[in-house]
DNA sequence: TTGTGATAGATGCAAACGCATACAACGAAA
DNA sequence: TTTCGTTGTATGCGTTTGCATCTATCACAA
């Protein structure tokens, strides 16, 4: 049924807007936006230098923000961006030092709030019920897989 | 375990990203940004004229950015602002016919590509679910409840 | 009344954004 | 090797955003 979905989509909307807001509204982010954060987040879990197309699928931010967004942190030395040896037309970016640690100690306090706020409303199996059905949201649903190798 | 709480965050994030970009993709928004497009939902939602404040605690935008997207619907003839007789700090929105026109043809078409992207991934029980569990965390925690009332 | 603090929106301004487009490097064909 | 279409990123420019602050109104007490 078509409102079924609906139903499901507002009320996504609505957790994402009402978390979001209370993260936001924490004193944790040590002068970085969300989502400065969440490129630093992004980073931070990939072994290998990023591209910033990469990146770009992952954000929800125009590419010519994204990499706006990158010269900022790139000139609080935060990242390091250098000229793909591979493909001199792209761009590889890693987390510097200073980078790492910002990005933890931002990390460890966040993750804090997300722990409280989502185990404060939901059970261990309520969690991992959501994880799963938002995996399958997250993957791209048909008409916009490009990559079909996995 | 704080791990499972942090990855159900992590996948709520991508699919409300992938979602977004999915539906912001499709040529369907008739010059409306989906802030905007947003705003016109909820108040064709609501019975009776709205404060900006409420819809303020709806939409993920400062006072100040909602303040002028009001303005800029306004000023398209969408939406028609007039001071509340019972409170005149205040504020009550209400849609024009051209506004709530707008948001049925939007509204629509907008309905159908949330309905084939959701559906397309989940049955009809995980909707169910999502939503349950979405409603669940959309009423924000404790620490930000300010009116206990119903 | 008048004064005081709180609340609802609006406004100034700098920062950040999206769109269109430019630019550089690639790959393949002529 | 030159040319042409494509891809990865950057830049110009007008619009939208957030932060700080302002104004107007309310509720309530002196």
């Amino acid at each position: 049924m078509t409102t079924t979905a609906n139903d499901a989509w507002e009320a996504l909307l609505s957790a994402h807007a009402a978390l979001i807001k209370r993260f936001a509204a924490e004193d944790i982010w040590q002068g970085l936006s969300m989502r400065e954060y969440d490129v630093l987040y992004t980073l931070s879990k990939c072994p290998h230098p990023q591209r910033i197309g990469e990146l770009h699928r992952h954000v929800l931010l125009s590419q010519p923000a994204l990499s706006r967004l990158v010269d900022r942190l790139v000139e609080r030395g935060l990242l390091c961006r250098h000229t793909d040896p591979a493909d001199r037309r792209g761009v590889r970016l890693s987390l510097t030092a200073a980078g790492r640690d910002l990005q933890r100690q931002v990390g460890r306090r966040h993750a804090r709030s997300v722990a409280r706020a989502l185990s404060g409303e939901l059970d261990a199996g309520e969690l991992r019920r959501l994880e799963t059905i938002c995996r399958k949201l997250a993957h791209d649903g048909p008409g916009t897989d490009k990559d079909p190798s996995s």
